[in-house]
DNA sequence: CTAAGTGTTGAGTAT
DNA sequence: TATACTCAACACTTA
């Protein structure tokens, strides 16, 4: 009997990286013998797809973690491995596992076998959800009845999100025998968060500024939530792209790793913003609901990181061209104002929101013709914020093939950042070899005189690359075979409807109808409520019903632990 | 049924 | 320096 008061309860941190509106943590506060741990996970250290400057700003994170949860006389557990061989050995000696869901589908995949894994032995595992602002079963509905923001926006209602929680008031001690139990089970651990090196990364290739940890996204977030007016005037589309400071918040690493929740960012800017406030979609409260649309198609939307075999997907005839590509993402293409951005990407790991739709229009439609899933890697590797709803979204967006379809709208790789940078201080700053020249050959160095180049010590050509292509003609190839994808698939949906049509030539008006109820808009969820939960039901015939679990178990969960606060509030 | 309006963030030119 | 118009014209909703 002794062995059984021994048994863990393990608080597993993943997305969730804070002790604030941290559910499972709070949870798990209660019981006795509680082990928290990460994993590092060899598929996203080890990846070659994952750059230096994201494990950089994991490691910090942890780190901030780890000192937080000191001052509980707590200590985070850093394990190595894959986690279901991790928890094949912990799950005998643990009693509870709590963790935050995570809805991207590698996670999806790795938790339903850690799950397996963990019941087989007994171990009772709480699951709650705070990535994102809504409640997974709002979040699956939102994804099925919304095609696009202004559904979205009609969808999503304040008392849809939950009040952030606090944080714990105490911790308990780690368990006494922890590192007996753990050297037993050949378990890789430390109780250290481990520096780039000893990961095998080069900390010569940690060059972002941003510094990952809850600490500084609350810092950061109440510094900006301080200027009054900048929160409430914020308006996305004005805001420069190209400002030696970031012109917007640069949030979105912290909330990528769950340093900050989003629930509490939301309330916070709630408490800031008046009635003159600007809105959704442009307000900082809008930039928060586009991430929960996207968020929403990707949780229900088959194969949302591929052009073939889904279904929101254009189907393109888009190039892999591997020179171009590399050309591209290495700050090569001499165009300067693309190279600047890119130089961003992997020197910072961040660029603004404007500055990622002027190189992914330039690769994609725009100029280069290169299939998006080849932008979305590079993307992939290189942001700190780096995110599968998000980043597959914005490149399906960018290259007309979801979402956005007016094609014949193309940032010019010359003009677009002239227009808030005239002088061209970001070329400057992200493309030095051109620091010299003057602001009117700084957007196109090789249209300068010999005389200037050799002035300006940049020679084009060798010191700096020649445009790959004559963007002008390019520009306007690429506009054709836009013009006729479009074409041609209009003409395939018609081909369809007739198809649809003559099979049942009596029938056509009820063809017409059901194949509109498959579309269904949100106007007709709202207006009738039997609909909304016919249509629940039967989105969750067609999921994995394992996935549909998780979202019912989620949803009452939340909402009795919704009203429970209700009850403690009262009292 | 048709026309007009809307969609987070275009460019180039004229006034 | 700011605003309006034109370019060429998708997908979808509303009047």
């Amino acid at each position: 009997m002794e062995t059984i008061s021994k048994k863990f309860t393990i608080y597993w941190f993943r997305k969730c990286q804070r002790i604030h509106d941290n559910k499972g943590l709070l949870d798990s506060s209660i019981q006795k013998n509680l082990l928290p741990i990460f994993i590092l996970d060899p598929w996203f250290i080890k990846s070659d797809k994952t750059g230096t400057n994201r494990i950089k700003f994991l490691l910090e994170s942890l780190s901030d973690l780890n000192a937080n949860l000191k001052t509980y006389n707590s200590n985070l557990i850093i394990l190595y491995g894959n986690p279901s061989d991790i928890f094949e050995k912990l799950a005998k000696h643990s009693e509870n596992l709590y963790f935050e869901l995570d809805t991207e589908p590698y996670a999806l995949d790795r938790d339903r076998k850690v799950q397996k894994i963990c019941e087989k032995e007994g171990v009772q595992v709480h699951r709650n959800a705070g990535h994102t602002l809504l409640k997974l079963a709002d979040l699956a509905q939102a994804g099925e009845s919304c095609k696009n923001m202004g559904d979205f926006l009609q969808f999503i209602k304040e008392s849809m999100i939950d009040k952030p929680l606090e944080k714990p008031d105490d911790l308990p001690s780690l368990p006494a025998d922890y590192e007996k139990i753990l050297k037993s089970l050949k378990i890789e651990y430390s109780n250290q968060v481990p520096s780039l090196s000893e990961i095998d990364r080069n900390e010569n290739e940690a060059t972002a500024s941003l510094k990952g940890g809850e600490t500084e996204a609350l810092n950061i977030m109440n510094d900006y939530l301080k200027d009054k007016k900048k929160v409430n005037n914020f308006s996305k589309p004005f805001t420069s792209p190209n400002s030696l400071k970031p012109s917007t918040t640069t949030l979105s690493p912290y909330l990528k790793f769950g340093c900050l929740s989003p629930r509490l960012f939301y309330h916070n800017l709630k408490k800031v913003m008046d009635r003159n406030a600007t809105q959704p979609p442009v307000s900082l409260v809008g930039q928060l609901f586009w991430r929960e649309f996207f968020y929403s198609k990707s949780y229900t939307v088959k194969n949302f990181d591929k052009m073939v075999g889904n279904p929101i997907c254009k189907q393109m005839n888009w190039e892999r061209n591997e020179e171009i590509i590399r050309k591209w993402e290495m700050g090569q293409t001499g165009f300067p104002a693309i190279d600047a951005v890119m130089n961003q990407l992997r020197q910072e790991g961040w660029m603004h929101h404007l500055g990622r739709h002027l190189v992914a229009c330039f690769l994609t439609r725009g100029h280069l013709y290169q299939h998006w899933e080849a932008g979305r890697d590079v993307f992939d590797k290189y942001l700190l914020d780096a995110d599968y709803a998000l980043n597959n979204a914005n490149w399906m967006w960018l290259s007309c093939s979801s979402f956005f379809s007016q094609y014949w709208k193309v940032y010019s790789p010359i003009s677009f950042f002239q227009k808030t940078d005239k002088n061209g201080d970001f070329i400057r700053k992200y493309v030095p070899q051109l620091k010299h020249y003057p602001a009117e050959f700084i957007y196109e160095p090789h249209k300068a005189p010999i005389m200037v180049q050799k002035r300006c010590k940049c020679i084009i050509g060798e010191d700096y690359p020649l445009p790959i292509i004559d963007y002008k003609k390019e520009g306007a190839i690429n506009m054709q075979r836009m013009k006729q994808v479009f074409a041609d698939s209009k003409d395939q949906s018609i081909k369809e409807e007739k198809k649809s049509i003559s099979v049942t030539p009596k029938k056509g008006k009820v063809v017409k109808e059901e194949s509109k109820s498959n579309t269904k808009t949100i106007k007709d969820f709202m207006s009738d409520k039997n609909q909304v939960k016919k249509a629940a039901e039967e989105w969750a015939l067609g999921e994995d019903q394992n996935i549909q679990n998780d979202k019912k178990a989620i949803h009452s969960n939340q909402n009795l632990s919704s009203k429970s606060r209700k009850k403690s509030l009262k009292q």
